[in-house]
DNA sequence: TTCCAGGGGTAGA
DNA sequence: TCTACCCATGGA
């Protein structure tokens, strides 16, 4: 086994244990949250086609934006695969997202909102779009941990293995699922109604690869994004809303469950309320509606 | 056993 | 655009 170790910096503002925390997503396979220090590991497939396992952490406690990569492979990593590594990192941490004009917003809020311009704000995400769409479809309607049991049978039967630790895997690739029979994927992965969305996403991003670009084509108005997400099969308005939150487009708050309880227990006395009256509650935070709800969520139940 | 989750699709109005 | 009804699955 060779062991690779590089060095991540983040020029603005940057809360690297935040960030980890910030939602579920560290705990959904391929990723693997070690609580102990807040840092995550991860079994990435690099464009080379090597496979490796990248353990994330911070170098020291101070938050001031460095970020290390311990990187377990086999064989010799070329400097395209260091250089896609460090692309990957970045953007999962968000180190090149910029927040200044939220911090701004924040500090004016005062307390408890003038810390977040610490380094606060940036929620994790997965370095690949097909697996934030897969991700997201596996959390509608159904409790977390089915969540986590439905993307862990999802990488234990199509993921491809680590070499050097068989029983790790990657997120399966969308021609890996699209080339197993509807039935057999459907036996395989326990996904309910979820399995026909997720197996003929699949089947179109693995005929046309470049299908899911527009989630990151910046020309584009954020209601023209969500259109287009809310023509795949399975994303409503809740996912749409959650995947433009992880493509950095924070207009739209996600309403669900979670929301709805929020909005009972710190606004309105364990009563139900109308919609429209709870997101008027975000209305001035502007484009950063999401982490404003996502974050007023967290101070709420988890105050720091 | 029943209920429902980090909802969404579809038909019919 | 809005509503009613249905959708698989498994944890609580």
């Amino acid at each position: 086994m060779a062991q690779t170790i590089i060095s991540l910096n983040c020029s603005q503002p940057f809360d690297f244990t935040s960030t980890v925390d910030s939602h579920g997503w560290v705990e959904l396979l391929p990723n693997e949250y070690h609580s102990e220090d807040h840092t995550f590991s991860r079994i990435e497939e690099l464009p080379s086609g090597k496979i490796v396992q990248m353990h994330v952490f911070s170098e020291n406690d101070s938050n001031d934006g460095s970020v290390a990569v311990d990187i377990r492979h086999k064989g010799k990593l070329s400097k395209t695969d260091i250089g896609a590594i460090k692309n990957n990192v970045e953007h999962m941490l968000r180190m090149d997202e910029d927040f200044s004009a939220f911090y701004a917003l924040c500090r004016k809020k005062g307390k408890p909102w003038s810390s977040m311009s610490d380094g606060k704000g940036r929620l994790l995400r997965s370095s690949d779009l097909f697996e934030e769409i897969v991700k997201v479809i596996c959390t509608t309607n159904i409790q977390w941990g089915g969540t986590k049991r439905m993307v862990r049978e999802l990488v234990t039967a199509y993921g491809t293995p680590f070499e050097l630790d068989p029983e790790k895997k990657t997120f399966p690739r969308p021609e890996v699922i699209a080339a197993v029979p509807f039935e057999e994927f459907q036996e395989k992965v326990h996904m309910g109604y979820r399995t026909a969305y997720v197996h003929s996403l699949a089947i179109d991003v693995a005929e046309n690869p470049s299908s899911l670009q527009f989630l990151r084509d910046s020309s584009l108005i954020t209601e023209e994004v969500k259109k287009k997400l809310l023509a795949i099969k399975g994303i409503g308005n809740y996912a749409a809303a959650s995947l433009l939150m992880l493509v950095g487009r924070y207009e739209n708050v996600p309403v669900d469950s979670v929301f709805r309880q929020l909005m009972r227990d710190k606004y309105f006395s364990g009563n139900e309320f109308e919609l429209a009256d709870a997101l008027a509650l975000y209305d001035e935070w502007g484009k950063w509606k999401h982490l404003a709800y996502w974050f007023d969520l967290l101070n709420y139940y988890h105050p720091s």
